[in-house]
DNA sequence: AATCCCCGCAACCGCACACTC
DNA sequence: AGAGTGTGCGGTTGCGGGGAT
């Protein structure tokens, strides 16, 4: 079968279009609508093949179009849209009222994908990129300015600065926690949920990391020491270090399956070390990260998910509107 | 001031699917 | 049923502008 491309006869022109030939193609359509597009060129007399024709205008002359940056709320609902439904550019766009997919598509590329990619997250799956290959230059950077810092006794930062670069080694331990977790590790977890659904074991994990950062940097505030299920159990985009500027989401908690099949009170278990009144994990401190506190306990759960993420990540498809939030 | 390099965006390309005859 | 056509969609390209050197 096959078709010859429509821009292939000879004489047709190409590339950027010009003021003269927009306003030829704006007229035309509102004077005659677009009809067959392969028709238009000649009947607009235009030197241009119909699917450029057609590009031209649902990309950039549509009186609907809406120009200029993306606000805040729409890249929210970009990332959003793309975590559950990839890149499904016209989907993610139809919720976008005047932005086209071509628009959103660009952004994304340019944008969002960058900003994933630079805090450590996969772009795709917008889950902690486990494979600390990908990292590992990230990490040693992180490490090379703590080192320089101690090492010349160089006066701190401004809080903002030390804060980023203490959230950002803690991003880079849950990366690392993360890839214990991994089914393939063979080390497995249990995934259960506290009572507000979050689950259990990403929320120890983080509530252990905020632990070692409180140890290591005593003047911090981690929210997640208040609020156990503020940081792995979210997607990417709620995040409350991830794109910092953004407005806080809607909040609601996430739904995991393993959380609606599982019961209260099974969670991963770490060894613990018992100060007095206190019980505190057994860190081996380390000059870059803290040693990981061996796993113990049986898997009770044969979830899909690692650290709990992804099955929290996931319920969202089935359980959520991914626009009103609200249960479907 | 000149050149290089990177980045963002508009436009193109090719494939897939729906529809018509 | 199948060939031809129209359109939608996602990936890719290449140009132009701006910053860095």
């Amino acid at each position: 079968m096959g078709r010859s491309p429509c821009c292939d006869e000879n004489g047709l022109k190409k590339g950027p279009w010009t003021p003269e030939e927009d306003e030829k193609l704006v007229q035309y359509i509102q004077k005659h609508g677009h009809g067959s597009w392969r028709a238009l060129p000649k009947l607009a007399g235009l030197n241009r093949c119909g699917k450029s024709c057609r590009l031209r205008w649902t990309n950039y002359l549509r009186p609907d179009i809406k120009r200029g940056n993306f606000s805040e709320e729409e890249e929210q609902t970009i990332l959003h849209l793309h975590s559950i439904l990839g890149n499904k550019w016209s989907a993610i766009a139809s919720h976008l009222p005047g932005r086209t997919d071509n628009e959103i598509k660009n952004f994304w590329n340019t944008h969002l994908k960058k900003k994933l990619i630079q805090m450590g997250f996969d772009p795709m799956t917008h889950q902690p990129r486990t494979d600390l290959v990908s990292t590992l230059p990230y990490l040693l950077a992180l490490v090379n300015m703590t080192d320089i810092m101690d090492h010349h006794h160089l006066p701190a930062w401004d809080d903002q600065a030390v804060k980023l670069q203490a959230e950002a080694v803690q991003l880079a331990k849950l990366q690392y926690l993360n890839s214990l977790l991994q089914p393939t590790t063979s080390l497995n977890t249990t995934n259960s949920c506290d009572q507000n659904g979050f689950t259990t074991s990403m929320d120890t994990i983080n509530l252990l990391n905020s632990m070692a950062d409180l140890k290591e940097n005593p003047g911090m505030n981690y929210p997640q020491l208040n609020n156990p299920g503020s940081l792995a159990s979210q997607p990417l985009h709620h995040h409350p270090t991830m794109l910092s500027h953004m407005p806080d989401p809607p909040q609601v908690p996430f739904r995991s399956q393993s959380c609606l099949n599982s019961d209260q009170g099974q969670g991963t278990n770490f060894t613990m070390i018992s100060q007095g009144d206190h019980t505190t994990p057994d860190f081996e401190s380390s000059s870059i990260l803290p040693s990981m506190p061996p796993l113990v306990g049986d898997a009770t759960s044969s979830s899909s998910s690692y650290g709990g993420i992804s099955s929290s990540y996931w319920s969202e498809l089935f359980f959520e509107d991914p626009i009103t939030h609200e249960l479907s």
